[in-house]
DNA sequence: AATGTATATTTAAATTTAATTATATTGGAT
DNA sequence: ATCCAATATAATTAAATTTAAATATACATT
């Protein structure tokens, strides 16, 4: 597939990251909280951390939230408005 | 998996319906024509009509995008106007 | 009724993604 | 230095998606 645009493939790779639940639901909740710590989110959401961190690194690598690392913590926040914004639509449109 | 939430579900369905490359074309074409066929998009996107025509229902299944019939042709169009703002502020986050 | 056009569905193969389990890294406390 | 807690990464397998090709349906025209 040649010449396809950059952007289409990036809008897309954004959405796909959105469209998971797992992935929804650390982002609903980290909109809740304005930051999270791994174990936190592990917690609210009754999760493994394997699994946990893997759709948080999926997540990260789209820009969707952003790390701080505090010691042997990570702080999870989401990245920008935007991402809210997108969920909350979609949310709130079915 | 037991009692996740059906909102979660459909709307992590929703948005994992447009972040696709080849379905965010589609609907990029439709914001801007208000109706097309299956015939339209085909040519607007160079993409084989087997392929289209299974990304258009899997949109359609998800009700991204609504079918009008006429005789032979399907006239397909954007479901409602939370659609174009998703892929909008997506489009233009990055 | 036979043909052509528009679209949809099915099937099989290839590819991607996800879950699971195991292992690794890193930093602080003892 | 050793141990434990917090997190990340890797490897394996399982499951879901995507593509491609073939086939089917439905309508209009001849």
């Amino acid at each position: 597939m040649i010449n396809q645009s950059n952007s289409i493939s990036k809008t897309a790779s954004l959405l796909k990251s959105l469209g998971h639940p797992i992935r929804l639901r650390i982002i609903i909740a980290l909109s809740r909280n304005t930051s999270m710590t791994v174990t936190d989110i592990i917690y609210d959401l009754s999760i493994d951390q394997p699994i946990i961190s893997l759709h948080l690194s999926i997540l990260r690598k789209n820009n969707v939230i952003k790390v701080k690392k505090e010691g042997k913590k990570s702080f999870y926040s989401i990245h920008d408005k935007s991402v809210k914004q997108i969920v909350n639509i979609a949310y709130h449109s079915r």
